[in-house]
DNA sequence: GGGCGCGCCTGACCTGGATCATGGCAATGC
DNA sequence: GCATTGCCATGATCCAGGTCAGGCGCGCCC
């Protein structure tokens, strides 16, 4: 992780306290909480946790180029990264929210294939990847855990290239986000989009007048409502019927 | 892998002989030879290689929901896998050359989230991929293998994700495969396009007669020579220019 | 308060590529 | 030799979404 170092907050590493809890969106944790692993173990694993941040928003976290060495959990915010063409145009590539892991794409050319900037206020759980590689040789389930992990990434990617209508791919953006948040605890039905109308639709390869549109168009339906940045949906069903090619369900 | 059993060929668990060259193209021996280990170790591997198919043209590899428990890579021929949407339509995910693995997207839910099938005859190197893991704990190695491996499948997908024009994403799809031949030692100039000009489609998120069209035009301009399924490209610096967003480079 | 900039919306128009229809050509089978 | 089938090419037309232009409202700073 290059760019800005954390400022303040948290200490760098994790004590040793018992207090698993500490950082309950941080998906390792939880992850091997789900693996059955000992508190003793745990501790293993917290050493190489660092808590970073926070990032205002526009702050990049790390940038095109940039010697990888640690990949990230979300703990608060959102990170989106982007390319940028050579017109200089950007591409975004994914939006993360709390609890989702940044960086996984660096690993094969140990740098960061791309720009991780801060949508809004952002902390991070930073884990170095040559610390966690080890642990994981001595841990079978974590080692598991970053295959799962790495493998679901490569499904993700996939579903943006299909050929899909704008309103398939607006609906399913929306569907995305509200399954996302609603395993975080958050709202299924009620959040906030922390990105601007051309983020989305640099994100889904549509103009941002087409998003606008679309939103229009899905509000006149009575499927969503939107104010702004708040965003209700009133009509899961049918957004998820609209969604159903996009993210396979 | 379920579908069809290997018929014939050779012996499904590879003996012990020295000869490591057998299967110059099973992109794990060469990955580890590259990793510097010794014989010894190589022939642990070499326990867990399995050599089946041939498939022929046609057959399936596997199928989508199959339980997974194999990755895959190519000796021979050319896999393509894909996912039918809901109205029954193919989607093209890609297709796999001599040395690519098929499989990696299956980890993360335990079963293959796309079907696969061979577009001429297909020999595979099988890789239980329990063992692999269990023996990836103990070889360093080949774990940062798999990483690399599973990192850099996230970023192929995304390529095809962008916003780009017929003309881009065709020239892009001819330089991808004479860089991946070449690669593995074929001609980078000249080679036989194994799939139809749907599949192309299919897979560019194109209609066919656009590939077509697409061809001609290429043709016309004098970057390319295409004669049914032969090619040969006689401009390549011409195409990588097109070429050059989608690609990143 | 007033100017300014940015995000967002909306309408008018344009265009790249899809779709539809047709025909050619090579391989295969009878 | 002739029919069939699959793949490919090409022309005519259509349309989803891009592009361009204008306008509005909110927050910010002087």
């Amino acid at each position: 992780m290059s760019g800005p170092r954390p400022r303040q907050g948290r200490p760098a590493i994790a004590d040793d306290g018992d207090d698993l809890s500490f950082c309950s969106t941080c998906a390792f944790s939880s992850a091997c909480l789900q693996s059955g692993y000992g508190k003793s173990q745990l501790r293993d694993l917290h050493v190489l946790v660092e808590h970073i941040g926070p990032f205002a928003e526009g702050e990049h976290v790390f940038r095109e180029g940039d010697p990888f060495n640690a990949i990230a959990a979300v703990r608060a915010g959102t990170v989106k990264t982007y390319v940028a063409d050579s017109e200089g145009r950007e591409q975004v590539q994914g939006f993360y929210l709390p609890g989702e892991i940044i960086g996984l794409n660096a690993i094969s050319q140990a740098r960061y294939p791309c720009n991780a900037v801060a949508m809004d206020p952002v902390s991070l759980c930073r884990f170095s990847f040559s610390t966690m590689s080890e642990l994981a040789s001595r841990m079978p389930g974590l080692q598991q855990q970053l295959f799962v992990l790495l493998s679901q990434d490569i499904g993700k990617a996939a579903l943006l290239a299909g050929n899909y209508t704008a309103e398939e791919r607006v609906a399913a953006f929306l569907i995305s986000l509200s399954q996302r948040y609603a395993t975080r605890g958050f709202s299924a039905d009620r959040f906030r989009l922390t990105m601007t109308r051309t983020d989305i639709g640099n994100y889904l390869r549509l103009a941002s007048e087409t998003v606008s549109r679309v939103f229009r168009h899905l509000q006149d339906e009575g499927f969503i409502r939107v104010d702004r940045r708040e965003i209700e949906l009133t009509g899961r069903l049918a957004l998820e019927k609209l969604a159903r090619n996009v993210l396979r369900m």
